[in-house]
DNA sequence: GGGAGCGTAAACAGAG
DNA sequence: TCTCTGTTTACGCTCC
């Protein structure tokens, strides 16, 4: 649903599709921008209508930008359910990184089930909301999908006056909410499915009712509240831009309505008000807010070949290791067991904007591990070198110079293959790598895509390279959509990739570099 | 033993 | 010229 919620934000940006920049020899801040103009001057240069395109695209470039922000938080809360999921006891009583512990989120599961359950009465007439969750729990989940599909029963458990049986016997031209282009759309799975019986089967065997999928269900609806909850920020910031100018309504939208009319997003209209009063925090954390779990990973001081993120990467944080020891780290002359290109990437991930300039990166380095405050000429090199290196560090252009940033997809997926490759993580572990990495890749693809096509008409065709296409590659979920001008308008607060020239890694690189590069965001 | 991943060192280039 | 930044290559170490 995320996906298709910023595939319709991409459609409506290409649409409008202004300032159609095609390239540039070299990457360079934008030029002769709206976003240099005052409202007034705005006002007087363009058209009610081109005003009105323009402050909707810049929506839509904050909130894709936005959202790819949240996506870092859903990462965390996503390894710690997975966490949970693989080692229960031990997590029982954790904190998530976005501020919730377990009893709080088992309440907003009870909140949304009491919530589903009132609507109980009209199910009947609703025959598409059947999936059950709980055998003791009967659940009429909140119609999750945004299409005018047909929900089936799952885990084997209907609800349904009608036989189990009865479900394969469905017409074949109905669609699932989890079930697209013949692939199961549960998050991870992407099984293959040739019909909708198939899938009903696949659904209730793979699917079934236990700890792992009452797991990602629960991060499915902290991935949706949290998306809801921006998207009514960014209503709010709307109208009272439009307030601001004074522009006759664009389309009035009530806070749950949906994206776009046509998109089928109705994610807030059947999920359960949220609350407010509990706002999911960022989960990065910074050394001096610990929030992790404590001592779910045990240090290993000292050793330099062995670092947490070798081993269990998704499920062993580098903030759950960093913050119960980061006073150790900040005070004694200690190693932090990670790779350079894991401690940079949280160094970026902890900055208010998630980009770091190099300097800042040092600092971060400086200030968080007493070990980084000597050989610096040693250790800075190591650290230019990693960002040169790894893909997954994007150096952006901006007004007041370079910074860095973490295209997490990139991160993920190579961190990913390792995993795939490391015959020490058993089976469990690989799954929910995969199921995290998938609906990590579903968050953020089109949010790439938006930046991609940025980039597309941004960026020298020598810059644009293979790292494009490869982007482009990841996120085949949406690469029938042409990459138009997008026209990301700047955000006066942040920056993003999306709307900043970026100089992207060439890959084609001769048969020694290409081996190197080959080698590249293993951490 | 070899490959992979990582750290370290260093050369080099461009910009300010 | 110097320093900083960024890229690239080479090599050693450790682990699997």
């Amino acid at each position: 649903m995320v996906l298709q919620a910023a595939k319709i934000l991409l459609q409506q940006q290409q649409k409008s599709g202004l300032n159609s920049a095609k390239s540039h020899t070299k990457p360079r801040p934008l030029q002769g921008s709206m976003t240099m103009m005052s409202p007034q001057q705005m006002q007087q240069l363009l058209s009610p209508g081109q005003l009105q395109a323009l402050l909707q695209q810049q929506q839509h470039a904050i909130l894709l930008q936005q959202l790819s922000r949240q996506q870092l938080v859903f990462q965390q809360i996503l390894q710690q359910e997975l966490f949970k999921v693989q080692r229960p006891g031990l997590a029982s009583h954790t904190l998530f990184p976005a501020g919730l512990s377990t009893i709080e989120l088992q309440q907003i599961w009870k909140e949304l089930t009491n919530s589903t359950m009132e609507d109980k009465s009209t199910k009947d007439s609703c025959p598409d909301r059947i999936i059950t969750l709980s055998p003791t729990e009967p659940v009429t989940t909140a119609k999750a999908s945004m299409s005018n599909t047909h929900n089936f029963p799952t885990n084997g458990q209907s609800l349904s006056s009608s036989p189990r049986e009865g479900l394969l016997d469905v017409d074949q031209t109905i669609t699932h909410s989890l079930y697209g282009y013949g692939v199961c759309i549960w998050p991870g799975c992407e099984t293959v499915c040739e019909n909708v019986s198939q899938f009903i089967k696949h659904l209730n065997i793979e699917h079934m009712l236990d700890e792992r999928s009452t797991a990602q269900c629960r991060v499915q609806m902290q991935v949706v509240r949290q998306l809801d909850l921006q998207l009514s920020k960014e209503r709010e910031r709307l109208q009272a831009m439009m307030a601001h100018l004074q522009l006759p309504t664009l389309q009035p939208q009530s806070p749950s309505k949906p994206l776009s009319s046509g998109s089928g997003v109705t994610m807030s209209k059947s999920l359960p008000p949220l609350s407010p009063q509990k706002p999911l925090t960022a989960p990065v954390t910074s050394p001096s807010s610990p929030r992790g779990p404590a001592g779910l990973c045990p240090t290993s001081v000292g050793t330099m070949r062995r670092h947490h993120s070798d081993k269990h990467p998704s499920l062993c944080s580098l903030s759950s290791e960093l913050n119960p020891n980061h006073e150790m780290y900040r005070n004694a002359d200690i190693r932090p067991p990670f790779t350079y290109a894991t401690l940079i990437r949280q160094a970026i991930m902890d900055a208010s904007d998630m980009q770091l300039t190099l300097n800042e990166i040092y600092s971060w380095f400086t200030q968080t591990f007493a070990y980084f405050r000597r050989n610096a000429a040693t250790w800075k090199n190591a650290v230019r070198h990693n960002l040169s290196l790894h893909k997954c560090f994007v150096r952006v252009e901006n007004v007041k110079g370079a910074v860095w940033t973490v295209d997490e997809m990139e991160y993920q997926r190579r961190r990913s293959q390792k995993i795939t490759r490391s015959p020490t993580l058993g089976k469990n572990h690989l799954s929910s790598l995969a199921y995290w990495t998938a609906l990590n890749t579903s968050l953020q693809a089109p949010l790439t895509e938006n930046a991609l096509a940025v980039l597309k008409n941004r960026s020298p065709a020598g810059l644009i390279g293979s790292s494009y296409l490869g982007l482009v590659h990841r996120t085949k979920s949406l690469k029938h959509l042409d990459l138009q001008d997008t026209n990301g308008q700047r955000s006066p607060h942040s920056t993003s990739l999306a709307q900043l020239p970026l100089v992207v890694k060439e890959e084609e690189t001769p048969p020694v570099i290409k081996n190197l590069k080959d080698k590249e965001c293993l951490m």
